[in-house]
DNA sequence: CCATATGTTAAAAG
DNA sequence: ACTTTTAACATATG
């Protein structure tokens, strides 16, 4: 599911119902989705505090948490709890197939993480396979926070390093969008697609965005003109904009034309596959340069 | 068995 | 040394 609008959506909902509330015992027995962490690490670290605030970068979340004894910053001001003594950040990485699930104080297991569809159909809200959450915070009025990673690429971790990651592909600048895509050999998709470069962009929302633009996922990156540079930036900030609001970036224009037999919406010509930055990449031949 | 899947990353290659 | 590409990761599904 998760590309930047995904996440953003998942980060908006812990935002909105999970934080303040005490965690009274977590799950974090699996131990491939904590790596590098040992069982019981992150519940050590967790036991008696709250979630603060949630932020993301790109399609990195975590969460600052509070010290323990006290309820820490009351989430209001936008800024981390910095509190001398306060908790750890929990790192919460969705990867493939990961979504959050919050459950309210009546444990009534409400679905609040968000839609999703997969190029099979799969929503998890049909299907929720109990071994499919693989890391659980539960809060002392009996409600919980779950991650629901049926794939298990995605990631829970304290202190995430996330200063590997490029800036936000929502909110990086102009000159700053220039000098990082707009340069090397490489693809330009495999440049959109790197989060070093700008951080947040998928296979689903890179492939609308060079729609588009009209610009092909295989023109070398340090080719492209200013111009061209400019245009992809405004084409990507829309895009993301139209995803947070239609509830997905699987609601972009093109998205639904890549496959077999699929034709370009806007002109009609047969829509073309290929591999480009280690993923499959539509497009339509006729109109993307 | 093969190929596919909205992601990351270590290792290899250039 | 830096950039780019590939393979592997864990798991489910057609």
């Amino acid at each position: 599911m998760p590309e930047l609008v995904e996440v953003e959506s998942a980060r908006a909902v812990v935002e909105r119902s999970a934080l303040g509330r005490t965690i009274v015992d977590v799950d974090d027995a699996d131990t491939w989705e904590c790596r590098p962490h040992a069982p019981g690490e992150i519940r050590d670290a967790l036991l008696g505090r709250e979630l603060v605030a949630a932020h993301r970068r790109g399609k990195a979340m975590w969460c600052t948490t509070s010290s323990r004894d006290d309820d820490g910053d009351d989430g209001q001001d936008g800024q981390d709890g910095q509190d001398g003594d306060a908790g750890p950040r929990l790192g919460i990485h969705l990867g493939m197939s990961g979504r959050i699930v919050v459950a309210g104080a009546d444990g009534d297991g409400d679905d609040e993480g968000g839609d999703y569809a997969g190029p099979g159909g799969w929503r998890p809200g049909g299907e929720v396979k109990p071994e499919w959450y693989r890391f659980t915070l539960t809060f002392a009025d009996g409600g919980a926070l779950r991650l629901f990673d049926k794939r298990r690429l995605g990631r829970v971790r304290l202190d995430p390093d996330i200063d590997r990651l490029g800036p936000d592909a929502g909110e990086v600048d102009r000159d700053d969008f220039r000098t990082r895509v707009g340069r090397g050999t490489a693809p330009l998709k495999a440049r959109l697609l790197d989060q070093a470069t700008v951080a947040g962009i998928g296979n689903l929302l890179a492939d609308e965005v060079l729609w588009q633009s009209r610009l092909s996922p295989q023109r070398p990156a340090g080719e492209l003109s200013v111009d061209e540079l400019d245009e992809l930036r405004r084409e990507l900030r829309k895009a993301i904009r139209s995803a947070l609001r239609k509830g997905g970036v699987h609601t972009g224009e093109v998205i639904a034309h890549r496959g077999a037999g699929g034709h370009c919406p806007r002109c009609g010509a047969a829509m073309t596959r290929a591999t480009v930055g280690g993923r499959t990449t539509w497009w339509c031949p006729a109109e993307q340069r």
